[in-house]
RNA sequence: GGGGGCGUAGUGUAGUGGUUAACAUGUCGGCCUGUCAAGCCGAAGACCGCGGGUUCAAGUCCCGUCGCUCCCGCCA
């Protein structure tokens, strides 16, 4: 071994210990006669000292270090003097004295610092990860993220979950998000395609008998990528036999109330976890992933509004559309800048404006005030709960549109007064989910989570007659504005099967040709089951409270899908497109 | 596919169309025995992402392009 101790765990009780440690060189402070260097590993910090009547060759090898190199240090441990203690670090009250110093290897110097976690340019994070790996800031994020996968593993473990490894090589399914496909050399002219999700193969798990399956499951969908969204990622992805949708609510709060307690003891959750339905969610927050760490609820004036003379209002009416508002506490005073901008992010969302009103001590102030009564600017703000200070926003129009106006405006005054509390993981579960959504594109039905989705009972008469009327048992985990997780109960009764199928516009010959397998496999004994997927990238972000799942990846792609440390993806030799039957087309 | 922001020494930034592009930090050299953002002295280091245009004159204005990033579409 290089080391007989790390750099984080000597203290005044290892005082005249001869020890050896082994690290880079974090700092130095050479002051010719005397030279400190701050020596660096995983654990720690540790201050080594070198001078020249203690050690004659070792202070001359401590002179010529540099920042980064790595060194190992044969010394003493000594307290130092009682006001030099380093309050800030864990080995602050002690020091390694050199006996010895040998250098392991060079380095250049660095482009960018790695000892503090200045903002550097992520485009060179990225290109050298390894040395942003080293940076205190992604070794905490990276822990954190080891900290969290080995929670689940023990907590699914104990509750009798067995993992199962589910191949990465499978078949494409036209549904969903694009697919990344791998080319097989053996069978000329076809693809495997890698995963989206385990789905089918955790369901084909439970046919099996295994009852209780998860994994720490890699994914993969071609999209276009976000700040929460890189094309892999990793889910927890876990599935039950014998189970309704509360058994596996209930078991996801626990998990993650104990998670967070175990890992981010500083940071709180909700308890219970608040459950709405989706319908709920739009009527209250605008958005089904609602940021639930703060009010500022969506107020409808529809029906206090239906006799206004205001244009704008009447035109929504008309047209089947709503009128709603919210309240921003105290920005009455918001400048003609701010309101521009409130309107154009309304606007980015559809809306066609957004009507604003100040409620000021000298009256309520906005462009739209003249045209409407005393009495509707009073029904308005007794509606909303405004009060003098106050500015509220109004949006009227299709309700679609209204919901991703107003969640955006909530969403920015968030932000911009900083309503959300940032030690609170608000955890919340949304419910009863619509099970078909209609595509205009292809003029079609499509399955809002996937066709293996089990109605809800109460609402599966309708499905034939009124697919809108079905709600499904699929059901999502949100916090903090983010969709941690999406779940459901399964199909396991082969004719609801074929019935969603044909809302779908699947004839049974072009079901059995896409989904035939699992078909075969239901008719043999398929248990009721259901599950869910929660993201492991999502979930180490918000605990460690970035904004980026970037942050918490060793080794992410850029916006546009490139790694650029290893400058993937990159082109191939031609013998390696010719055995995988691949001929590029003219354009490229 | 569409829209916004950014791009200036290694890094982070400043820079009214007008001399030799500034500051901090880092790097290198010298001095220095108690520093911990060490200090003091000195030096090197950028043709301003790239290409074109406007102009007597462009880091600055215009067009294009590349890269990073955020958002919309997309993401069962």
């Amino acid at each position: 071994m290089f080391k007989t101790h790390s750099c984080g765990e000597l203290r005044p009780e290892n005082v005249g210990q001869e020890v050896t440690l082994a690290g880079w060189v974090n700092r130095r402070r050479d002051h010719g006669g005397l030279v400190f260097i701050v020596l660096r590993d995983r654990a720690g910090l540790t201050q080594i000292v070198s001078s020249p009547e203690a050690a004659p060759e070792a202070h001359e090898a401590a002179a010529t270090v540099r920042g980064e190199y790595v060194i190992q240090v044969r010394g003493v441990v000594r307290l130092r003097p009682e006001e030099q203690v380093n309050p800030d670090w864990a080995t602050g009250a002690i020091e390694v004295e050199a006996r010895e110093v040998r250098i392991l290897n060079l380095s250049q110097t660095p482009p960018f610092y790695i000892y503090e976690d200045s903002a550097v340019d992520e485009g060179l994070r990225l290109r050298y990860r390894y040395l942003d790996l080293r940076r205190s800031r992604m070794q905490r994020n990276i822990l954190l993220r080891h900290r969290t996968v080995k929670f689940i593993r023990d907590f699914m473990d104990a509750h009798g979950f067995v993992e199962i490894e589910t191949p990465f090589l499978f078949k494409s399914t036209p549904e969903g998000a694009r697919d990344y496909l791998v080319p097989s050399r053996v069978h000329p002219g076809k693809f495997y395609a890698l995963p989206q999700s385990p789905q089918q193969l955790k369901q084909l798990l439970m046919v099996a008998g295994y009852e209780r399956y998860y994994q720490i499951a890699r994914c993969f969908r071609d999209e276009d990528l976000r700040g929460d969204r890189q094309p892999e990622f990793t889910q927890l992805d876990f599935e039950m036999s014998f189970v309704e949708r509360d058994d596996i609510l209930d078991l996801v709060e626990v998990l993650f109330t104990e998670l967070v307690a175990a890992v981010t003891p500083q940071k709180r959750v909700l308890s219970p976890f608040p459950r709405l339905s989706y319908a709920e969610a739009l009527e209250r927050y605008g958005s089904d992933k609602p940021d639930l760490r703060f009010g500022m609820e969506l107020g409808d004036l529809t029906a206090v509004l239906s006799t206004s003379e205001f244009r704008v209002f009447r035109a929504a009416i008309e047209e089947g559309g709503q009128i709603k508002g919210i309240v921003a506490p105290g920005c009455a005073d918001y400048a003609r800048r701010q309101l521009d901008e409130l309107t154009a992010l309304a606007q980015k969302q559809g809306a066609r404006g957004l009507v604003t009103l100040a409620f000021r001590a000298d009256g309520v102030k906005g462009p739209a005030v003249k045209f409407l009564t005393e009495s509707e600017l009073a029904v308005i703000a007794q509606h909303l709960g405004a009060g003098e200070g106050d500015l509220v926003c109004i949006v009227a129009d299709a309700k679609p549109v209204v919901a991703g106006a107003l969640s955006a405006l909530r969403l920015a005054f968030r932000d911009q007064l900083q309503l959300a509390d940032p030690d609170l993981l608000a955890f919340g579960y949304v419910l009863d989910f619509p099970m078909f959504e209609w595509n205009e594109e292809g003029q079609r039905w499509d399955a809002a989570h996937h066709p293996f989705t089990m109605p809800r009972p109460n609402t599966y008469a309708a499905m034939m007659a009124d697919p809108t009327a079905v709600l499904s048992d699929a059901y999502d985990l949100v916090c903090n504005g983010y969709e941690l997780a999406s779940g459901s109960i399964r199909v396991h009764d082969p004719r609801i099967q074929m019935d969603i199928f044909r809302v779908l516009g699947y004839p049974e010959e072009e079901a059995r040709a896409r989904f035939g397998h699992m078909m075969e496999a239901f008719s043999y004994g398929a248990p009721p089951h259901g599950g869910m997927a929660p993201g492991i990238d999502r979930t180490v972000m918000l605990l460690a409270g970035e904004n980026n799942i970037r942050e918490v990846i060793a080794f992410p792609k850029t916006a546009q899908a490139v790694d650029l440390m290893a400058d993937a993806p990159s082109p191939v030799d031609q013998k390696q497109l010719d055995e995988l039957h691949l001929k590029l087309s003219e354009s490229e």
